[in-house]
DNA sequence: AAAATTTGGTTTATAAAATAAACTTGTTTA
DNA sequence: TAAACAAGTTTATTTTATAAACCAAATTTT
């Protein structure tokens, strides 16, 4: 009845991180930071997670001098994010 | 850009209860348990984490000689719900 | 009728997550 | 050139979620 929910995206940052991406090509860090709110730390951790589950790309290059670390999703992000609203579904339509 | 999610709700298993309680006149623990899956300890401690929300309402009693917990949703708690998935939205509709 | 099992849970312990705080490396600015 | 800032990373702390162990009363089995 209630199916399982992808823990890897049953969390708010992640969550925000995802559903930032499968809307454009890609974004920076720095831009992900901006519009999601979120600590550099706390950002850090989950796209590591999400990168190490592969539902991200991560490109650490140089904007200028800084460095730069531009993020997109990957098929697979895609095709998990769309699972995991599918099964939000479940729960939310009563 | 992104809204803060209900941390109350924010969980695979007290988001289950909610939202079958949200359906439901009320239910109790045994069936709450057999829709869900959930094991009894990590039922136990999500019934009482709603109800120390002021999520749901709990009442205490018996079924012939049996104790039977019966749960229900309350006023606050289907606000809530509705909050969430509204605040859900804007992260699943990109 | 005693012993074993089941029902309906609660309490405690453990594992995993999220978040925050502190730190690093290099860059710009005063 | 010293202080402040940018872009992150690493480590530590706090919260959660979950599982394991336990308990009391009722029921079933022998």
């Amino acid at each position: 009845m209630f199916p399982k929910l992808d823990p890897v995206l049953h969390s708010e940052l992640r969550l925000a991180i995802i559903s930032l991406l499968a809307g454009v090509e890609s974004a920076d860090f720095t831009y992900i930071k901006k519009q999601t709110g979120a600590t550099s730390g706390n950002l850090s951790v989950q796209i590591d997670k999400l990168s190490a589950a592969g539902y991200i790309a991560v490109e650490k290059g140089f904007k200028g001098k800084m460095p730069c670390t531009t993020c997109s999703i990957t098929p697979a992000g895609l095709e998990a994010f769309r699972g995991y609203v599918e099964a939000l579904k479940e729960y939310i339509n009563t």
